[in-house]
Order: structure tokens, then C-alpha cells, then sequence
DNA sequence: TCCCTTTGGTCTTTTTTCAGGACCATTTAA
DNA sequence: TTAAATGGTCCTGAAAAAAGACCAAAGGGA
């Protein structure tokens, strides 16, 4: 990663964590269960010097954690922190969007699928605190209190139903 | 970008289009209606070279269309493709953690907000096929007819369960 | 008609990052 | 006491990114 994205926007500071070829990568083989470099190193094919480096940016970042492996001085384990493990939601959209866009129906690497039910992931979907559904169509975009006269300029000229409106408002 | 990833896996895919520090900046401005070059240009602050490149990418993936502006020659109108707005559970996804884990309620630059109930999006939750909220918990990875010997080993490995395990499951 | 502006680029140069491999230090196992 | 495993560091050449100069087509105005 070069230099950091400045403006006010969810995705931009989150890209200053993982926009790079390989940060979800490690991320991914954490949720999987990998815990030492040797298990990132060869999941992912990323080489050692980087690897290094991304590994400590995850944990300066608060999503992994390090810690000395048991007895063995020279060895560490890397977990998840509930920080890590809140990236859950953007792990399954990615999979799934991947699956279905990039693989299809027929060619999934990996499926999900819930243990009670049998099924399979059917895509994700936004909900409010009380766990009700929400229409993507039905959100609108809002100035909030961290937003700048930027920010606000850009919303002005965003069209009001972004997510899915040529879809699902026909 | 340089080389791309070879594994079978939904993330890794996903990367190879969008793993850099432009690309998803600019899905991102198209959600929020940008079309004009110039627009890009300027709301993301990608250089003009790179941007000429990612757009032309991104057009490549299936995800933007490039048609010339009405009668202007040299000019270019740049929309999102049914594939492109289909990620708009990955943007939502991003959105939601970026403002919960890096920015913290009260300080979000832009909220989604339900245009019915004007609630705040409260997260991003599976779904399977009828609609049914799944818990996260209750997910398993399984292998896909598009999976190798190598997603099998490493899935073999995995916890089983992998979302939320610790919070949730307890 | 002849400029000037707008738009959407290309090209070149410098800086930064990546990939790959050699090398190294500590601990345990044989 | 030697060898392997682990988790690094360091170096080099290659690739990509950043920044800015330059450019070409079309439209508009004088």
C-alpha cells in the first residue's frame, strides 16, 4: 500500500487496511483457522518479507492479535480479535458474490451452507437493530455527523435509491 | 496489480478484480451515480493514467459499460452493469463495518438510513433462498464442485465453525 | 473562420512496492 | 552436536504507481 486515502468514507478507511493484493487473504485463512506464519505463508503463496509486514499491519490495525507460541521463543501465533471476526459480514458478501458472479451456480470453490437447514447461502442482506429485513432499494444515504462539505456535495448529486434501483424499482 | 491469484476461492477471485486501492473507490463512486471520467477523476483522486487503466479493467470484469456521450466524440459515459450492481451487499457490508469498527457511532461520515422506518442499517445478515435469516454460526464451509484437493485439505482443517464462533456460540 | 475550452486521454520520469531467493537466529528433536 | 523447524531479515531486479506534461477531437463563441 502507498499512500492512505483522506477522505471521510467507510470504504476508503477500509481500504487503508485491506486494499491491497493480500490483507483479506490473511484475513480469510484466519477465519478458516490459520494461526501461524508457516500456515499464511503457504495458504496464501504470499512471500515472507510481505508477509511479515502484513501481519504486523493486521495487528497494529487491532484484527489480529500476536502472541508467543507456548514454550518456543522464535514462534507466534496470529488469532482473530473480535475486531477481526466483525469483518464476518464482509467476508460472506465477498464469497458469495463471488461464487455467483465469478464461478456461478455448479462451480463453487467453497459453499456455505447452514448446518440446521441444509441450505445454501442465498446472498446477504441488510437489516435494522430489531433484525427486520430492509429493502437495498428502500436505503438512502445520509450526511452523517463525520461527513464534510465534500462528503455532503457528493451525496447532493448521488442518486437517492443507489442499491439495486434498476433492479428492484423497475 | 501484478500477478494474479490462482487458487480456486471465491476472496481470491474477488481480489483479482478489485484487490488494489482504486478499484473498489471507483465501484463506489458509480454507486453514488458518478458516469464521467472526470468525475472519477476528481471524487476519488486516482491519478489519470491509473484511472484510464482501472476504468478499462473494470469495463473488462463485466462490472462498467463505456458508451461515447451523446454526440460528443471524445467524450464517455461509464455505468454499472447488472454485475456491477449486484455488489451492492459487499458495498453495504464494507459501509456497515468501516462505520462501526473504524469510524464508531456518532462519528460516521455517511449512515444508510431505511427510507421507510428511518432506521440506520444495523448490519449485514445471510440469507438462504426464502429469505430466512441465518445465524452465522450455524454456517459451515463446504467443498464445491469447483474445489481441488488443495480447498479440500484446507477445509479439513478449518473450525467448523467459523463465523462468529467465539461470539456467539460461547 | 479561428481561437479557446472541455473532455478524455497518452507519455515520460521518478518513487514506491513487490517477488523471489539467500541468509540468519533460536529452539526442539534425534 | 547436529539437524530440522520456525519465523524472520536483507538484498536485488522487476513491476507498478504517482505526478505532471503533453495531446487530439469536438463544440462554442467572436
Amino acid at each position: 500500500m502507498s499512500r492512505k486515502h483522506t477522505h471521510p468514507c467507510a470504504i476508503a478507511e477500509t481500504l487503508n487496511i485491506l486494499g491491497d493484493r493480500w490483507s483479506l487473504l490473511i484475513i480469510r485463512e484466519a477465519f478458516y483457522g490459520a494461526t501461524r506464519f508457516g500456515e499464511f505463508l503457504t495458504n496464501t503463496g504470499i512471500s515472507r518479507n510481505l508477509l511479515t509486514e502484513r501481519l504486523l499491519q493486521l495487528v497494529d490495525a487491532g484484527l489480529l492479535t500476536r502472541t508467543p507460541y507456548a514454550d518456543r521463543g522464535t514462534s507466534y501465533v496470529y488469532d482473530l480479535t473480535d475486531k477481526g471476526r466483525s469483518l464476518d459480514g464482509v467476508m460472506l458478501a465477498i464469497i458469495d458474490w463471488g461464487n455467483r458472479e465469478l464461478y456461478g451456480e455448479g462451480r463453487e470453490p467453497v459453499r456455505l451452507v447452514d448446518r440446521q437447514s441444509g441450505l445454501a447461502l442465498a446472498g446477504v442482506r441488510p437489516v435494522d437493530k430489531d433484525g427486520n429485513l430492509l429493502e437495498p432499494s428502500d436505503l438512502v444515504l445520509e450526511l452523517g455527523p463525520g461527513g464534510d462539505g465534500r462528503t455532503r456535495n457528493r451525496l447532493a448529486r448521488a442518486k437517492q435509491d443507489i442499491f439495486r434501483a434498476s433492479d428492484l424499482k423497475s
